[in-house]
DNA sequence: GTCTATAGTCTGATAGAC
DNA sequence: GTCTATCAGACTATAGAC
């Protein structure tokens, strides 16, 4: 029942700890862990340097809560997914959110691919644990409903990552998308229909 | 006629020139441009750093080099589509050539995803010129197929996305995918079929 | 809590000996 | 062509005044 963990912070304190972690997923998301600077955040936030580093200890303090705040938004979707209900109907559901994630959230999205794309230096523990374990949850779900006949037969496994790049690609490559689009396109609302047929077209038994 | 911007190059100069393009294509795609350090691509190419800089004018010099060198590849596979091939059979050709590209140079794959993802400061022009004309006649090629019911209705361009998205994503987020999937997995080799399957499903008419 | 000033380190690039 | 030595600037982080 202790509460050492959690300290109560005033308003202010409140307030310059959004503005930093908002300056700072500009500024990560961007150029990555180690192309981002300090002097960066501070401007991006609109505080100075020493003050960015009065509410965090470092510049890797910052990235951290960052990525840790960032996970628990990024893996709902997953967890949404009903193993009771229709199965096409969840599974565009999933792509659905994720999309959803993508368009309203790109700069967590861009984080997550920089911090992967490097290697993941700071996730590595997550993604062979926490993250595993989840897949193989889903995994044996989807496994499930093809075994029954209800979805038709593909690698569950490859199905999921097929999800996450296909939305994740939208916000992650998103001047390319832009550029090769053109201005008179809307990039989400065509991906989700084009997602929605793709999914029905395969998964249909 | 003139041969001033092919210089000549000794035996030794063109050795250690590509010893430094690979320890830089090393260090580059795992950090991005701003978070790699001349002295790591030194220690990676086995020179000095003085002696990197004696072959490239500078850090800007050797990227642009890769980028461009990268480039070539990888757009190669696009180039080879025949509009007078039989369809299905072309798209997945493409999709499979993409897919060796990830497999075989994924160096190259996420060097060019850090370049875009960190929005593009060296390829902007590009990505809005020389690729938009390609995928605009790729789009055309495909929309011929689709408007004499050789392939199922789908968005052109989002079919484009969605190959490169599938494919890159194996050399990308490596270290995601073989976290996820452990040891006993052969990512690329279920990737193809993966994707093959993918495609007829969603593609055949 | 916020600032100026600065310590100490790293980085890109150059000078000059061999 | 390759090296050691080094400069000027940028960087993370801290000290200390207010």
């Amino acid at each position: 029942m202790s509460e050492e963990e959690a300290p109560r912070l005033t308003r202010i304190q409140q307030k310059n700890r959004d503005l930093i972690l908002d300056g700072a997923l500009d500024v990560f998301s961007t150029h990555g862990f180690r192309g981002a600077t300090i002097d960066q955040i501070a401007e991006a936030s609109g505080l100075s340097k020493p003050n960015v580093l009065y509410y965090f200890a470092s510049k890797d303090d910052i990235y951290r809560t960052l990525l840790t705040a960032l996970l628990d938004v990024w893996l709902a979707p997953m967890r949404g997914l009903d193993p009771r209900g229709e199965p096409m109907a969840e599974i565009l559901t999933y792509v659905r959110a994720k999309l959803d994630l993508s368009r309203d959230y790109p700069r967590e999205s861009r984080l997550f691919a920089n911090e992967v794309l490097q290697g993941a230096p700071h996730l590595q523990p997550i993604l062979g644990g926490q993250l595993r374990d989840m897949v193989d949850e889903t995994v044996g779900i989807i496994g499930g409903w093809i075994g029954e006949g209800r979805l038709a037969p593909v690698d569950p496994h490859h199905l999921i990552f097929s999800i996450w790049a296909l939305t994740q690609h939208y916000a992650d490559f998103e001047v390319q998308v832009r550029a090769v689009l053109g201005e008179d396109h809307d990039p989400y609302a065509e991906a989700e229909l084009f997602l929605n047929n793709l999914y029905q077209r395969m998964l249909a038994v």
